[in-house]
RNA sequence: GUGGGCGUAGCUCAGUUUGGUAGAGCGCCGCGUUGUGGUCGCGGAUGUCGCGGGUUCAAGUCCCGUCGUUCACCCCA
């Protein structure tokens, strides 16, 4: 056979670099655990106008069919999730009888979308999702709540720092009506090109496709070019002048969740109030949520979300929810693949037990045993060489200790910290190594930070 | 899905302009070093030049296709 072609997309992660995804996919589960976040799995596939709904036939999904179907090109009406929220809503739906409301819950997954590839962007990713969904009425500290968590969340992470940006459908919404916008929708969609052309443009696009007069154009530019870490943006928008009671009800959530988070602003994590955030067109409602990553805006949002009132219901019962994903693959893999991050070694194993000579090789397998029991994880070398192939090959494998069996009646066991060259007795029953060399551990080489151990926001609060 | 750049040793890359013997550094292997690696010294091997086809006496180099990768658009994690 063979040497197989990559498959473009479909990144796969070598065993160190696993390590760091690992330990990404656990922080992020311990955090959402602690605030009472349940965890979830859904299949991978959903039917496809569960995922073709609300007419998002560019979502590139991707459909399945039976290789023996008997009709060509016949698909099977169903398709990979593109994201974990449609999936969700669903869920919700089918075990509405069975599960509790408010239902706070969390999902670390893959999706799938038939995409062009490109850095951070792929086929096959993971990503984090929470989300709280309510039967009938979500009360509003709801889109706080999943904004605290997300931040605690991300500021636990070994990555660089995070901004999290909101804004409010409601207040964009609001402010365009009062303005006397014929089509707020269409302004959002133009508001939302102003990262990828001048205001000038947007300007002219605000006049010429959603039908505004110069001064209306001005007017919503004004509104998108507010950004502020605070509560302040209430007053810059009174300061335009325009009176909407959407626009009102959106300010006063807006400031409730800039505020609601405030108290987790620090290095790791930021917040801030963004006017021109937009989230095209689909289900959200209310708060919009897009997070960045500090250094890599390159990568535009690495996450994002926000309240939708509507996107589970059954005809009956409506169920609103509001939530947050993150993109794992789409952080993890671009720093990986450039020295950001990496694990600390490609094995498990803590101690290499040397072998002296292939006959004494059972000796060495009772030490490894010894020190498997208690929790350390051993392998035995591969073969008699000379010890210092056998160190050698323990440090390719960034494998720390190398433990030489007692040889002879009364000689003792030795073990060795190859990083330092430090040899000392030992006894296979009480040794231990050190605690942060038990298991791999991530590395964060380019930057001062220790990666261990993450403060959370709310640690570091509490130490300032 | 649309358009552009790139693809040479395990890694980072030079060589492509003007077709003419496949290169460097790092890493790897061996020896000095009979069992303890890393430093140093000496020696050695790197390879379907992404893949397929075409032009030519001759292709890493030019042309076409394809796959991979990357950038922009689109969309978004």
């Amino acid at each position: 056979m063979s040497k197989p072609t990559p498959l473009s997309g479909f990144p796969e992660l070598l065993p160190a670099e696993r390590v760091v995804e690992r330990a990404v996919a656990d922080s992020l589960r311990r955090t959402f655990a602690l605030h009472g976040f349940a965890e979830i799995e859904t299949r991978a596939v959903e039917p496809l106008d569960q995922l073709l709904r609300k007419g998002e036939t560019s979502k590139e999904v991707y459909v399945l069919r039976r290789l023996q179907e008997e009709a060509a090109g016949k698909d099977s009406g169903m398709g990979l999730h593109f994201d974990l929220t449609v999936p969700f809503a669903r869920y919700v739906l089918e075990n509405a009888g069975k599960l509790e409301f408010p239902f706070r819950r969390f999902q670390v997954q893959k999706a799938w979308r038939g995409e062009r590839p490109q850095e951070g962007r792929y086929r096959e990713f993971t990503q984090a999702d929470i989300d709280v969904v309510m039967k009938d009425e979500l009360p509003f500290h709801f889109d706080v709540e999943v904004a605290r968590v997300m931040a605690e969340a991300l500021a636990a992470l070994p990555l660089p720092p995070m901004t999290l940006r909101v804004n409010n459908r409601k207040l964009i919404e609001g402010f365009y009506r009062g303005i006397g916008a014929e089509d707020p929708a269409r302004v959002i969609a133009v508001i939302d090109k102003l990262d990828k052309v001048t205001a000038d443009e947007v300007s002219g696009m605000l006049v010429t496709d959603a039908g505004l007069t110069d001064s209306q154009a001005e007017q919503c530019l004004a509104l998108a070019r507010i950004t502020t870490a605070d509560a302040s943006f209430v007053d810059q928008v009174r300061a335009l002048g325009v009176e909407h009671e959407l626009l009102e009800t959106g300010l006063a959530e807006l400031a409730q969740v800039v505020d609601g988070v405030a108290d987790l602003d620090g290095e790791r994590f930021s917040v801030r109030a963004q006017l021109s955030l937009a989230r095209g067109l689909d289900y959200y409602t209310g708060t919009v949520f897009e997070i960045s990553m500090d250094g890599f805006e390159n990568l535009k949002s690495v996450g994002g979300g926000g309240r939708y009132d509507a996107l589970a219901s059954d005809g009956k019962t409506t169920y609103p929810g509001v939530g947050i994903s993150f993109g794992i693959s789409r952080t993890l893999i671009p720093l990986l693949a450039r020295g950001h991050l990496a694990g600390s070694r490609p094995v498990p194993s803590a101690v290499l037990v040397a072998v002296v000579d292939e006959e004494s090789r059972a000796v060495s397998n009772v030490v490894a045993q010894q020190l498997r029991a208690r929790g350390i994880p051993t392998e035995v070398a591969v073969a008699a060489q000379k010890f210092g192939k056998q160190i050698r090959y323990a440090e390719r494998r960034g494998i720390p200790f190398v433990w030489f069996p007692a040889d002879g009646a009364d000689g003792s066991h030795q073990v060795k910290d190859i990083r330092v060259g430090n040899q000392v007795d030992a006894d296979p029953a009480s040794w231990e190594p050190p605690a942060e060399d038990l298991h791999p551990t991530v590395l964060t080489p380019l930057t001062d930070q220790p990666a261990q151990p993450h403060q959370s926001a709310q640690q570091q609060e509490e130490i300032s």
